[in-house]
DNA sequence: CTGTTAGCGCGTTCAA
DNA sequence: TTGAACGCGCTAACAG
């Protein structure tokens, strides 16, 4: 493969013409006279001229910006994670001129989705990250973006009708239907089973527990008809409840030997199993939250699913910029891999590169 | 997003001295007062600073060599693995002029192996990533390097007296234990035990398969020291042996029913259970080969064990050029995650990103 | 020892 | 319509 680097000045010494004309036909910038054109044209169509990344990201004065829409996050949690995923991606896309700004709204607060939705038809961005929420106020968004010919990219959930140059999640169906074929291979004949959730509220975080829950419910069914099975709802914050709810779940159904969560707090299960003293054979839970990681280690609890936030978060950005910065094809979907930690893996495990 | 982007002229200007001295500093190109040295430093701890890498690009003049010693591979197999992710990472270090060149050997031939590394003595290069096999050779060669301040690398197993500035690799031992967890949770009552395994050479592949075993066994020594075991070695290539020792196998020992394969090769038991008409209620195995995937898809092997033998090349590359081009500390321990396939999470599976 | 300077290749002025 | 000149941030050579 001959391969010589040709400069713009080669090419304006071949074509006899100064380099700011060979830039302007490279460009298609005009003011260059049909001959001038010609030549240089020539020139281009003879030699195999490949423009130098670094001078262009060098000389670059254009810059964008990414706005990320995405639920406020608290120390250590999913969206916490997400974001660690997008800082690191905003770090690596700096030397571009790409700064990534976060606009974050309160969970499951429609009102506040919505008015952070209407505060973004009014802001300039190139471009958009958004883990969408409600429905209506996402869909008004996408119309206007749409019309403005601005990309923006969905992580975590998919909103069927807008039109993202990509969607970033996780399969949770799939991964609902592994949970139940791990956590049932410990099965033993007489044991019942518990599942923890948390109040429905109809928001994508439910949503995805919802699909959790059919996977693993699927697997149930096709293996385990008959297995008695007793839902907890948890509260998120009220531990006194919690721990009423729980002990009388205990106190009811001594049998109760296998346990899922399929929210990321399976830590309420874990910490009042430690204290009470109580005991369940296996207990699979979802996310790699610190909390939970310590249950993990600890014993307390036995799987972890993980779907990578971070990592969602970083390839959301990536791709955005590759389709805006680099004009690269961008593939329309991708799933995030469905990760089995346990004890003797977690320490080993790490979401992103570095 | 608080990342403001310092350049050169910045933390001259903060340390009061010239973008000359700086640079001095960043690459110990010596000559540097140790006041002066001391004054950069401090600022550079404070702020995080990161080259643009486009100046680099475009400034840098300088080529770099290196050069990768590592066992041929074979389609598919775990090598060709180490290969496509050091190929992948050659591709990105391109524009840095970067080269990189393969020098492989023969597994397992000590001769070969001597040969390669002696001759090595005798190249140029600017950094090496050694995939270590026989220990003398590979010492020998490494004090040369040491003399010579030239960085190295290795992969896959680590040689304790050598100084790379890195090792990548996996935590076998550990692995093992996993395995074994993971595969006696389908135990039952009178259930027999077999070990695949290949024939020992004393090669470091043999040796990371060792400590697979070790593992394995320790786990099974704290929970199952009753468990009858048997061992079964089969042969890389003559499948008519195979077939032999495995029906000979399953005739006298009817009732193994969990089956475990140490190295890559538990396609082999997949196919012939196949073929035979044969079942185990469950085969754990290792690496992500196209043969073992298929055979996990179809669901005659259970568990896959896979260690990212592609990110390990692809890091190796990336640290040496963290080194030696950007100039950046290298962490000097990396081990690969332990991910823990089965047919239901393999089809989202990714070793490295896109 | 240290500061200054000349590029690297390209985009973008600004004069001509 | 064109050419020339400047600067992006960094490296390396050179002059003090």
């Amino acid at each position: 493969m001959e391969t010589k680097k040709y400069t713009i000045k080669d090419i304006a010494r071949l074509a006899g013409v100064s380099a700011g004309t060979v830039d302007r036909v490279l460009h298609q910038r005009g003011d260059v006279s049909e001959k001038s054109r010609q030549k240089v044209q020539q020139v281009l169509d003879e030699i195999n001229y490949q423009p130098n990344k670094f001078a262009i990201g060098l000389a670059a004065k254009k810059s964008y910006r990414i706005v990320c829409i995405l639920p406020q996050g608290f120390e250590g949690d999913y969206w916490s994670s997400v974001k660690a995923g997008i800082d690191r991606a905003a770090r690596e896309m700096l030397d571009y001129n790409v700064t990534v700004e976060l606009l974050p709204y309160r969970h499951a607060d429609e009102a506040n989705y919505r008015e952070v939705c209407h505060q973004m038809t009014h802001e300039e961005a190139d471009a958009l990250l958004i883990a969408p929420n409600f429905r209506e106020s996402t869909l008004e968004l996408t119309r206007h973006l749409d019309a403005q010919q601005t990309p923006y990219l969905f992580v975590d959930y998919n909103v069927k009708e807008a039109h993202p140059i990509s969607y970033i999640g996780q399969e949770s169906w799939q991964s609902g239907y592994l949970a139940a074929k791990v956590l049932m291979r410990e099965y033993q004949d007489g044991d019942e089973l518990v599942l923890f959730m948390t109040g429905s509220k109809k928001s994508p975080a439910e949503i995805q527990m919802q699909r959790r829950l059919e996977g693993f419910t699927t697997y149930l069914s096709e293996h385990y008809s008959q297995l008695p099975i007793y839902d907890v709802v948890l509260d998120k914050e009220n531990e006194t409840y919690n721990q009423q709810v729980l002990d009388d779940l205990f106190n009811r159904h001594p049998k109760v030997a296998l346990g899922a969560a399929f929210n990321s707090r399976v830590h309420i299960v874990g910490r009042y199993l430690e204290r009470s003293g109580r005991q369940l054979r296996s207990i699979l839970g979802y996310d790699l939250l610190p909390k939970n990681v310590s249950c993990l280690k600890r014993g307390t609890v036995e799987y972890l699913i993980g779907q990578r936030p971070g990592l969602q978060g970083y390839y959301g950005i990536l791709a955005l910029c590759d389709h805006m910065v680099f004009k690269q094809p961008v593939p329309p979907l991708k799933y995030m891999p469905i990760d089995l930690l346990m004890k003797e893996n977690i320490d080993y495990y790490f979401e992103m590169h570095t």
